[in-house]
DNA sequence: CTCCATATGGAACGAACGGTACAGTCTAAA
DNA sequence: TTTAGACTGTACCGTTCGTTCCATATGGAG
């Protein structure tokens, strides 16, 4: 195999930042390039697709990073097993908040549901907020919760986090964020 | 005074759903001419500013709308009146359900807040939330919640609906956000 | 009727867009 | 040392962007 100076892997999180920093019509190809570091012929030579692939990519390794890292655990929590799935929900709220760098990383999923690429990406966006609800929602029944309250107690949960990012984005208060998960985390654990 | 056919006032609305539907970037003067049935002669003649100035003056109309019918009641309950306070943060709940046309709509701020118009919006975008959520504070002090508890609990309450209109969106699911909403308005009238 | 400010559509503009083409650079294997 | 092919920068393409400009239409005031 010839060389390999950029990997496509090193690309995306920069490609994420700047589809966050600038949403998606926002980013011009210019502005990715200078991101990068790449021209626009490497660009092309690891995303043919343009620019829409180079979305789909980012949003493919974000949601890929959630379902390893937050749902599959708790989707894995052994039935019975109460005081696990309240320690996992708390791990959920942590590993968030450090994801998030604490409200000053906003979400890129939750930014596309709103804004002009919604259509674009629909099927993905529904897809990841589907599976992360389900997930709070499965352990909030391992850890006591009638099945019915558990569901929207975890939709609640997620919008939560959703609509505190809105929030501490446009206070330019990231700690608003930190706290609002921390309250979470306590309702969730109660 | 010549003809007036066409009305500031009766093109902000339909801009606003352009930008609600493409987000800034998103939305292009041929589309935005389309949408509102005006030239681009026109689009100029009352918005010299051009793009810019469309998106701020939706932006302030939007504003405008909030402070009279939701920002001002809370603010204007009469100290110690519980019961008013628990009535009109349920008409609050009750606006928003209407206003966003029980998720179907999306918040204009709230997209503005995560997108590539942040700089340029931020400071009116920080301003509107910041006073959503002092007036929910108050009306729960008037209901009862000791001032810390009801900071965070405005702050939540805010956040929870504009989670929600995320999920909801993401989901295509526009009941969600009236369940959400009801939710809400049971926990802020406990 | 004549004016004239207001309103309007659309042609035309330079700039920037996303995307293509390709010659050139470099490295690992032969 | 040769060579195949992964990588890279850049010039360039057609398109569309936001904006400007202007000829024209309109309708109340004189």
């Amino acid at each position: 195999m010839p060389r390999q100076v950029a990997e496509r892997a090193d690309i995306l999180p920069k490609l994420a930042e700047i589809f966050r920093k600038r949403g998606y019509e926002g980013a011009s190809l210019s502005e990715i390039g200078a991101a990068t570091g790449l021209g626009k012929g490497s660009l092309y030579h690891f995303f043919p697709g343009g620019k829409p692939e180079m979305a789909e990519s980012v949003l493919a390794e974000v949601d890929a990073w959630f379902e390893g890292n937050i749902f599959a655990p708790l989707r894995a929590i052994p039935a019975g097993d109460a005081a696990e799935a309240r320690a996992r929900l708390a791990e959920m709220c942590r590993a968030v908040d450090a994801y998030f760098k604490s409200g000053r990383r906003v979400c890129l999923l939750g930014a596309f549901a709103l804004a002009d690429t919604r259509e674009r990406h629909a099927a993905r966006v529904r897809d990841y907020f589907r599976r992360w609800v389900e997930a709070v929602a499965r352990a909030l029944v391992v850890a006591g919760r009638a099945p019915a309250d558990a569901r929207t107690e975890a939709f609640d949960a997620v919008a939560c986090i959703q609509g505190a990012l809105v929030l501490a984005r446009a206070a330019d208060n990231p700690p608003a964020f930190a706290g609002a998960l921390a309250r979470l985390q306590a309702r969730l654990t109660a």
